[in-house]
RNA sequence: GGUGCGGUAGCCAAGUGGUUAGGCAACGGUUUGCAAAACCGUCAUACACGGGUUCGAAUCCCGUCCGCACCUCCA
């Protein structure tokens, strides 16, 4: 079966074919730096990261760019209050996101241009479009703007479904509150904006400015990947104006469809509001990495089909303590997921894998586990279909090692089920390899959940050790009464115990 | 008003004409000194509402209701 997409251009979900076989072309709009990125921005990442690992699993190369926009109204803004320069705000700002996105999981894109240094691009981009008859220069107190003119461009409206005469109708109004009129039509926008010779800006034809927002995303596309590109990509508030501009922009200079593919993904909500930053309601990543997994995020978020609405929820807990309900419970999947791993390594030693004839239920699922999560994000990503496919394939691993220790008298049995546990350990790392999950050593993964967890609950490591020693000697002198005391006392500082014989491990619940 | 995205069992969430999605919670069982974890079972003939098409509809058609977003900067 084919690879299966929505896009936003028809409607449907279509046959992914690239201009090129083999080779796919993806561009994501990326974020403007003026802040630290948010659990919105996370989410849209997230998905256009796993469409890049599952295009790669799937055969393709992939050219994955994601630009920067370094240059914008609201930095320039930010920049001044704080006293800093533009440029250095965004290279902060680009910075940590970038940390962040990296820590929950995004691949870095195969290239990041940025505003700053793509400014002979986009001028060259203006006068193009400028000689074609779609810009026109209009004088402004400030000196000289460049306008797109929509009406030139008759496609326009074709990706997000609006026709320019309802659209006038709201543009005249905004316009009525006493802005300059230089344009010559209400609905045309600006590819470059002349600035005070004072202010940030380039130089540029048509004096010291600044680009508007649209054209840099049709100058870095044209660019990096050239002409045309397989999918386009973005959260859903970008279908209009933003992709809708690229589209009349890049169309009216090459003559030729600009993307074959458009995606937008959905948006996370608070409170059934769009999170975002002019809300207010966000929660930035690092919030969400102080309290939970970065794995715990990208779980939560790929349990819901990338499209649909996402609802992060927050709780305040009467002693002031603020958790994020659904990572928490996503964290516990992840916690399952590594235990179901190691309890397998465990098992299976340094044995090759194999699939002997043993245990054919969990084998069958062992056996087709990677495929069944391709398959399921060949759906128009359907990675909550994947994640079931996790699900199985946990339940199965664990049968496998519970059966096991009921076969360790027969050694010919107990090798084959090590066999089978090996390959569902590789089976384990193939399916969750496309969504980007488990890619921690059990070390790591244990080691820096412990750590939060401990930090969360204000707990000390020594202090628990201790505890659990002074119990695990009660248990030995058969005074369980004293043992259990013990955990009581334990599980009410949120420390689960777990005995195995005479041994007992300990772990912070979430 | 225009254009989209949603409304599925206690909760989260797939499915888009007939065949067990999955997870969480709860309860019962196997296991355990007792637990926890793990596994098995139950909850589950649920699909916003009203019509219609069909042998058969959560799924298609018509009409409503509700939530959200975009139409100005937004992932």
């Amino acid at each position: 079966m084919p690879v299966r997409l929505y896009n936003t251009l028809t409607q449907k979900i279509e046959d992914f074919v690239p201009a090129t076989p083999g080779k796919v072309k993806l561009y994501v709009c990326g974020i403007t730096t003026y802040d630290l990125a948010h659990a919105g921005h996370g989410r849209t990442y997230t998905t256009f990261d796993v469409l890049v690992r599952f295009l790669r699993a799937r055969g393709y190369t992939v050219e994955h760019c994601q630009n920067v926009t370094d240059v914008d109204d609201k930095i320039v803004k930010r920049a001044k209050e704080r006293g800093e320069h533009p440029l250095e705000l965004s290279r902060r700002m680009d910075e940590l996101a970038r940390e962040h996105l990296r820590a929950i999981g995004c691949l870095e894109p195969t290239v990041m241009p940025r505003v700053s240094t793509t400014i002979d691009g986009i001028i060259e981009f203006t006068q193009a479009l400028i000689e074609k008859g779609h810009a026109y220069v209009a004088e402004t107190p400030l000196g000289k703007d460049v306008y797109y003119s929509v009406r030139s461009f008759p496609g326009y409206g074709k990706l997000s479904r609006r026709n320019l005469d309802e659209l006038r109708a709201g543009a005249s109004e905004r316009l009525a509150e006493g802005a300059t009129d230089v344009k010559k039509d209400p609905l045309d926008f600006a590819l470059w904006k002349a600035v005070g010779p004072d202010a940030f800006g380039f130089d540029s034809p048509w004096g010291k400015g600044r680009p508007g927002w649209h054209i840099e995303c049709s100058a870095m596309a044209f660019k990096e990947l050239g002409e045309q590109i397989d999918i386009h990509g973005g959260g859903m508030d970008l279908v209009f104006p933003h992709h809708e501009n690229e589209i009349a922009q890049s169309e009216a200079r090459t003559g030729k469809p600009f993307a074959r593919y458009w995606m937008h993904g959905g948006f996370l909500e608070i409170d059934s509001e769009k999170m975002a930053k002019s809300l207010g309601n966000f929660v930035t990543i690092k919030d969400v990495l102080e309290k939970n997994d970065p794995e715990a995020y990208r779980y939560f978020i790929l349990g819901t089909h990338y499209r649909g609405p996402l609802s992060f929820d927050v709780t305040k807990h009467p002693d002031g303590r603020v958790t994020f309900p659904g990572l928490d419970e996503a964290e516990r999947r992840m916690d399952y997921l590594y235990a179901t791993r190691d309890a397998l390594v465990a098992l299976a030693g340094d044995i090759e894998p194999g699939m002997p004839n043993i245990l054919q239920g969990q084998a069958k699922i062992v056996a087709e586990a990677k495929e069944k999560v391709l398959e399921a994000l060949d759906r128009d990503l359907n990675t909550p279909v994947a994640l079931s496919v996790l699900a199985e394939l946990g339940k199965a691993a664990n049968e496998i090692v519970s059966q096991a220790a009921k076969m360790k008298k027969d050694p010919a049995k107990y090798e084959a089920v090590r066999k089978l546990a090996a390959s569902a350990v590789r089976a384990l790392a193939d399916a969750c390899a496309p969504l980007g999950l488990m890619q921690a050593s059990s070390e790591d993964y244990w080691a820096r959940t412990k750590e939060r967890r401990l930090r969360l609950r204000g707990l000390d490591a020594a202090t628990i050790d201790a505890k659990v020693a002074e119990r695990s000697e009660a248990r030995k002198a058969k005074d369980f009464s004293r043992a259990d005391a013990i955990r009581k006392e334990l599980t009410d500082l949120g420390v689960e115990i777990f005995d195995a014989g005479e041994t007992s491990t300990w772990k912070i619940g979430i």
